[in-house]
DNA sequence: TTTTAAGAAGACAAGCCTATCCTTAATTGA
DNA sequence: TCAATTAAGGATAGGCTTGTCTTCTTAAAA
């Protein structure tokens, strides 16, 4: 996996969150996605703090998106909980490779990568994840029966 | 960076080594690149271990390559260090995403991005870094004057 | 006003990666 | 044989991520 175990978490927790203003609880979720809840509830505060998310204590309360999910971006909940650097610097490690000078023999290549990665992250929208969410969802149902 | 911290040191290791049979000595690859001494042995055991380099004890021993440095791939250094599944497995971290059936939505894009630096990774090989490496010491080097 | 239902915040623990240190084993050379 | 040299192996420690638990705070409902 390239994300975190948190960033999945969060992903697959946004994508089953429902956008008509009412609020969703951290362990709703949790059971719902069989996700460890305690530890959604902490992924859940830093999103709530990162402006992703909107939280209320207290009874009724809990969390819902701070926005529309299509103007929640993949890229966006990763950059939050693991920072902006995941995908920067030389793949190999080496100090000084760059484009101009000595690229690494994996550089080009790389940066293909990085750029394709960025692309996608900053287009695909929570949004786009709540379909397959769905889809998801239906087959675990189904395969109960 | 994509590689692990232990993977990029065993790159810049390898690409220092000479391949005239002479034996090399951890801590001299270690000073030479300005590596942390005692992990890159660890690292070089590991690599000796899994059949990449050759290791000999006592004076005059040390580590050389086990085979000629054009038949030692990136690839295979990252999977003796880090295993295969770096790179498998769903970018999102959802469990039920495949080809066939329901792909997340940067499926095709993470797809692409894999077989890519697997081409990569299995064409690259100890050899082409080599030019890297003598580059990069010279640069080095000359900073210092 | 009291109770209850939530998130917020902190301590804590397990596991992995990075890194160091110490001891042991192997090999060379005197 | 003995001393020196080197890798091998194990113990240990710090930092980060994952995960749990307890306590505190907020706010609604009775």
């Amino acid at each position: 996996m390239l994300f975190s175990t948190a960033s999945g978490y969060a992903l697959r927790a946004l994508a089953a969150m429902p956008e008509d203003g009412t609020y969703s609880l951290a362990k709703d979720l949790a059971s719902l996605l069989d996700l460890p809840g305690p530890y959604l509830a902490k992924i859940l505060q830093s999103l709530a703090q990162e402006g992703i998310l909107h939280s209320v204590r207290g009874p009724r309360g809990g969390f819902r998106l701070a926005r529309p999910a299509h103007h929640i971006t993949v890229g966006e909940v990763v950059a939050a909980l693991e920072g902006i650097e995941t995908m920067s610097g030389c793949v190999m490690g080496f100090a000084r490779c760059d484009n101009e000078d000595n690229p690494c023999p994996l550089h080009k290549a790389w940066n293909e990568v990085k750029a394709h990665m960025d692309a996608s992250m900053t287009h695909v929208t929570i949004r786009d994840l709540q379909i397959l969410d769905m889809q998801q969802r239906r087959e675990v149902a189904g395969s109960r029966h």
